[in-house]
DNA sequence: TGGTAATCTATGGGATAGCATGGGAATGGG
DNA sequence: CCCATTCCCATGCTATCCCATAGATTACCA
């Protein structure tokens, strides 16, 4: 799982260093690195293990249950996804059309998103944050039953 | 479950000791820990296990993938949840953004909440307590046809 | 029943290991 | 032969581990 939010330095090789704690979340599998891709819907990264990547290729093979645009959409993805392989000390390297995508320059904010994780240049990450939170309390979550304390107004006490 | 409240204190290390009551409750969890976020309706903080928030996590996914809702969920719950895990004694150490949100300095009150708790400063517990008492007494508010005695005036004999 | 010993919880502080970060050396493809 | 990438080592900071103490409660035994 993906939790919290890191802001780590990029340094002059455009490395990075990759959360410890996205790190152990991915301990377990066989590729040591993540997956990147440039978000579609953002000035921004998203992110996550391999395997995660081989489950949502093999779900696209098997079922035609998706739209063409789902379909199409998996396959800008795909084409687009870089992996990177973590160095000795957990780090990274941003290829320069990542860099370019999301505006990243000498910071970078790992966001945790649970089964992923989007990077973001910490400016457009305060932003995008504040729009979050302000539409979140506002719609008063509840999706698919979601019931969290803090989020939703009928569980107080 | 978390049941009772008690009242810690903070040391200088941002440490603070989580009841015991507490870490029995999740005792049976592999992740030996606690996951903690800022209140949206509360200037207190939020707590509960890590396999409460995988749960979430995996209905979140299942739902919708790549939706705008789906997203903007995942950003407000797990972009400000941190995974924090006991020392050998029990603590956690709580960041500068959630002692800043719950105006925590040197206590902390732990409120259990049934499935989840809180932490407040001690003082603005007080007050949030003071409020929810007044607005019972005002509406006479019942548990949706759960008679119990003792929170029921009505069932008294 | 009374008194003492043992245990557990909460707390504090010092030592240590891990993390994020930076720079240089080696490697390999163009 | 040059440039870019990867590997390796150094460093400061912080978080984590480990030990010590005190108070309270519980267990135990006479």
């Amino acid at each position: 799982m993906f939790l919290s939010t890191f802001h780590n330095r990029i340094d002059k090789k455009a490395r990075v260093s990759v959360p410890s704690a996205f790190r152990l979340a991915l301990a377990g599998e066989a590729f040591q690195g993540v997956v990147l891709f440039r978000s579609y819907r953002h000035e921004a990264l998203e992110g996550c293990g391999l395997v995660r990547m081989q489950q949502l290729s093999q779900r696209l093979d098997q079922l035609a249950a998706f739209s063409d645009e789902q379909e199409q959409l998996a396959t800008s993805i795909f084409a687009d996804a870089e992996a990177l392989s973590f160095d000795s000390e957990g780090r990274v390297t941003l290829s320069d059309r990542l860099r370019a995508h999301a505006g990243l320059e000498e910071e970078a904010v790992f966001v945790g998103q649970g089964a992923t994780f989007q990077i973001w240049q910490p400016k457009l990450f305060e932003q995008h944050l504040a729009k979050a939170r302000e539409r979140a309390k506002a719609q008063k979550l509840s999706l698919a039953g979601i019931n969290l304390p803090g989020l939703n107004p009928s569980t107080a006490g």
